[in-house]
DNA sequence: GATTCTATGTTTAGAAC
DNA sequence: AGTTCTAAACATAGAAT
């Protein structure tokens, strides 16, 4: 443990962006999913991953 | 201040429940923000507000 | 590529405006 | 209907798995 506090910029290092990415998605819907329950609020949210899709090996055949 | 922690349902007092709203709503938005910012996930959020519409005067009078 | 741990950073309930 | 304050609750970076 270095130091834990971050900027709110582009986090460059591909696997530390990967990792932050899977922890905060979850976060994130899980405060809208509360918003909803407290609140009543209807909430509709998308998230589309930051890395390059991979098409699977059928796609590839194609 | 009696005590801070609450659980997730449906707050119950209207007035509590829209403050409530007003600044948890901020917060999400603030999330997903951070999530995009940091590390490139493209977000689409729509939070439909839990009050009843309120018609503007204009409407009124239709 | 998601999850756990934990010291530290951030959010928030309740009260007041 | 949103904002401010602050102690307590909660999220999370970095490292490891």
């Amino acid at each position: 443990m270095t130091k834990r506090k971050i900027e709110i910029k582009r986090i460059e290092n591909d696997e530390a962006r990967q990792v932050c990415f899977s922890k905060r998605r979850v976060s994130v819907f899980k405060k809208a999913s509360e918003l909803y329950t407290l609140c009543g609020a209807e909430v509709a949210m998308l998230i589309k991953s930051p890395v390059g899709h991979v098409p699977s090996p059928r796609c590839s055949e194609d």
